[in-house]
DNA sequence: CTGAAAGCGCTTACAG
DNA sequence: CTGAAAGCGCTTACAG
């Protein structure tokens, strides 16, 4: 008389209760599941027709407590909403898919307690390995991923301690042919817009930079090399300060292309044309992924090349394919591409 | 005389060594270091130093196994690499690491298969919860969800089937504030560049252009309403198609900014200028987080409320504070932003 | 080709 | 305040 029946307790069939039904073992319906070859092939029919009918859904976390792998990554970033970051982020989860991985999402905000939270997040999930950015700063955030063995392979970024795998840019050839493009057109002073130094991109940019100047001949200004604090909160401070200085400048080398917009939007509230009176040089691309109907010169990196080699060497690492020995440092050839913000001097 | 004894076996410590090194039982330990009361302040702490020494780090799986609960959670969107995704995702995922769950990615690519997949990958890991914007069309994607009872809430669209909850932006009325921004300016023959209508947001945004049309005593265009197939793959071809077929319009209303952007590059590639020949509205005002120094007139969604919002009411099922009957139903505001890409008809 | 047993590392519920 | 036992749902290794 009452509706007992109807409310069923939700609970999620198991091999159990597939191994009920069709009279055998747990340990049969688990072969069968996985197409294991002992297993006949009416037994197998059998047992996949009751999981198909049941709507089974392997609990992973039994099988990855008892195997050992989690068929689980984490990918740590400064901020995902960064484009450049969205679309690596993008390229790992898609290239993971392939490969039956689920992806983690954590972003550090350059912080490192956040990294090292992300990094513990993610370790006591037993990830299988990790792809990450390092936060700005020296610090010890990748020791404890040593000590536990969890394969991880640094991103966009590498540390002073080179004994881990790294896929980066080649950001000193990028530096060189931005500052170099800019002082071909002419310009003698050009303001660089400046990750912090803790930061091996930035300090290559800038090496890259200091070369393209040697070799002009044109003698580097430090006054015009600007470091912002952290990446996430923009360049407009630094920008304003070097505009309130009265410092002369005719080109602005930033560091990625959020901040060379960025930059374009703060010059021209001021009243300041792009290129007619300023050029303006960005980094990474983004425009290879995005309309965006400001055509900005800028440095390309592939960004999917870059992660997808990422992704490639944690699985050696994963699978044991790569000597404990040997390290992966890759760095992806970077090209520039000129557009429209960028203008001879005139 | 060889180094055994410097290859340790990376063997991540456990409860178990904890207990054998403190003498207490995996038990206590546990109880102690979730801080539980009524272990003594003494063996509370002895056992916790043990844990710091030893660098322990819970394994979530086996707790998870047992506890019934993974404290994790999945995102899944047609593709992160969208600033409009990748900004929701961000904000989900920071404010779900301040309850420390930890978030999976998911693209769908607006493919039913691939969402469909994704959901299972999902459910195999056992998430407490899915954020999930749905693929277009009207797919039966959810319902392995509600069989099985996990916990999920739509962002951004819903489907016919309004028993679910949902969290999305009041696109009828964005609809509605774009066109009638633009008849306002005097333009008649507005090109809506608008998504597959499987998508309820494109619907409703048709509802609100035709409702600005009736108000305004102008007819709609039939023939100025194209839906591109998939709104990962841009606009270009419908655009182009309007234009080669030379088409009259003098104002474009694209579904979001990407397009808008996209629009506004072809039409200054085929020598169109933009607003002083034709004028463009975008929305989802991504400017909000980023610099684009092209000023886009668009309608502005709150990306940061609608994840929050999605959030907490994830987070109401999965701690079971909400009625069962009950569905949430959450239209957060739509605000136009006029920026410098629309302008009065000439 | 199939089964019986052990165990992954925790948490739960109960005993004392 | 602490312990002994059971069990979450799988996979592994071995037996037959």
């Amino acid at each position: 008389m009452d509706d007992k029946d109807e409310r069923q307790p939700l609970r999620a069939p198991t091999l159990k209760d597939i191994a009920e039904l069709t009279g055998f073992t747990v340990n049969t319906v688990s072969r069968a599941l996985k197409n294991k070859e002992d297993i006949s092939a009416a037994t197998r029919q059998l047992i996949q027709n009751k999981a198909q009918e049941l709507g089974y859904i392997g609990n992973a976390l039994a099988s990855s407590l008892r195997s050992g792998r989690t068929k689980t990554l984490a990918v740590i970033v400064s901020d995902v909403s960064n484009p450049h970051f969205a679309i690596s982020v993008k390229e790992i989860e898609t290239a993971a898919r392939k490969h039956e991985y689920t992806t983690f999402i954590l972003n550090t905000y350059e912080d490192r307690e956040a990294e090292r939270q992300a990094i513990q997040s993610a370790l006591s999930k037993n990830v299988d390995g990790i792809i990450i950015c390092p936060a700005q700063g020296e610090g010890a955030s990748m020791d404890v991923l040593r000590r536990t063995g969890t394969p991880f392979v640094l991103i966009g970024r590498h540390l002073q301690d080179d004994a881990m795998d790294y896929v980066i840019s080649d950001d000193e050839k990028g530096g060189y042919m931005a500052a170099a493009h800019l002082l071909d057109l002419g310009h003698r002073e050009i303001l660089f817009l400046n990750a912090h130094r803790s930061i091996s991109s930035a300090r290559e940019r800038l090496a890259g930079y200091r070369r393209a100047h040697e070799e002009a001949g044109v003698p580097v200004r430090p006054e015009l090399i600007r470091e912002v604090p952290n990446i996430e909160r923009g360049c407009r401070g630094e920008l304003k300060a070097v505009l309130d200085a009265k410092l002369p400048f005719t080109a602005v080398f930033a560091f990625n292309d959020m901040m060379a917009w960025e930059t374009i939007y703060v010059l021209q509230r001021q009243g300041l044309r792009v290129p007619e009176q300023i050029s303006v040089v960005g980094f990474d691309n983004i425009q290879s992924r995005m309309f965006i109907p400001f055509p900005l010169t800028t440095v390309s990196n592939s960004k999917g090349k870059t992660s997808r080699k990422a992704f490639e060497i944690l699985m050696k690492r994963i699978h044991g394919q790569a000597a404990d020995g040997h390290r992966f440092h890759e760095v992806v050839d970077t090209t520039l591409v000129v557009r429209e913000s960028t203008r001879p001097i005139r």
